[in-house]
DNA sequence: CCTCAATGTTGTCTGCGCTTACATTGCCTC
DNA sequence: GAGGCAATGTAAGCGCAGACAACATTGAGG
């Protein structure tokens, strides 16, 4: 029979790993360092240990997540060839991952972390690492255009797919859907817009 | 000497400007019941009597929003002639509503009132409308095209706008700052892929 | 073997949403 | 006017959460 430890062994990780679970299903909002602790068999002080507050925590699960997010269409560079359709393959990809860990993606692109003064320590290199990717891919597909207009045709595209998310995630598109179109169309249009012009 | 009476006299709306100041500029999630009641001189209770809950509160501050925002550029309809300046104008001033009132913005585009089942009954005329209002501004502005097309369009331009928004307050485009783009730079581009396609 | 740093526990404070039981007020009716 | 009643406000309390401080336990290195 197994008394249980005093010490959890790697309380760190596994906070993490629980914290990204109910990020991904339920948003940042339902973590709670308390009921973390609960699940983890652990008293409610030893995440302090670990994590000096809530929102380091969670600025490492974001920071979890752009790395993830940016390894994945990473791959896009060496296996897609037509620099156009790797830009509609990376709108797609950007729109799968919102809809199906609809809370990361909030965490990731609609939270304030970055905003902060200053961003967590953790939180800058995936993320700028995850915009450079971006913008290289955005520039191939659009060779002839000048560095600023690769610049700002980044920006209007992250803003077109994260938008979309946003307002979907936020149902202010089910007013749309009484218009004949569906979910593909509307996904269609985005990914139009984005990588088509 | 005046004592206070027991009454308020006009709890109900008091609440509701509090609360829109407050959310105008640190967010929805500043907002607390028992603070606005400490603020108003009453107890922590009272606002229970006029609000069943945070939430009610809150849809009814992002349906005066609504109301608002779609109120001010009802006005282009009848003032600016042609139909793509219409359009860019628009575009403009939702540019300018979320850089001025951050909170209220996130109230109304992120966050996920009208996506609860059923959502509050309060928000959804001034939505309905706002949207209306939108498509026809498209449809005008795009009008060879089909009607799924100027849906689409819609879709695709309000995703741009508030996704741009989105990102810009979670300090997504701090790094692209550094490449040489100023802000006005940045918003015409956003208005050019909106409006000038 | 002993010490010490890392890690986990317990107790406490604050603030919050929300509910229940009770108090005050003003209006409406007779 | 007096009585009654609905609207409105107060007071107290529950459960949950974040954060901190004082204390306990453990294991690794000198």
């Amino acid at each position: 029979m197994e008394k249980a430890p005093y010490h959890h062994g790697d309380l760190r990780n596994a906070l993490l790993d629980a914290a990204r679970r109910i990020v991904e299903r339920d948003g940042a909002e339902a973590v709670s360092l308390r009921s973390l602790a609960e699940d983890l068999g652990v008293s409610r002080g030893a995440p302090y240990r670990h994590f000096p507050d809530r929102d380091t925590l969670l600025a490492e699960v974001a920071a979890a997540g752009f790395e993830e997010h940016a390894a994945a269409y990473q791959g896009f560079l060496d296996t897609v060839m037509d620099p156009r359709e790797r830009m509609a393959l990376t709108t797609r990809f950007y729109l799968d991952y919102g809809a199906r860990k609809p809370g990361l993606h909030r965490l990731m692109f609609e939270s304030d972390l970055l905003a902060r003064n200053p961003p967590p320590a953790v939180l800058i290199p995936p993320a700028d690492r995850s915009y450079r990717l971006l913008v290289d891919i955005v520039r191939q597909a659009f060779p002839d255009e000048s560095e600023d207009a690769v610049l700002a045709r980044t920006i209007t595209a992250i803003s077109t797919t994260i938008g979309f998310l946003t307002l979907r995630g936020a149902g202010r598109f089910k007013a749309f859907m009484r218009g004949g179109l569906s979910d593909a169309d509307i996904d269609a249009a985005v990914i139009a817009a984005v990588a088509g012009r």
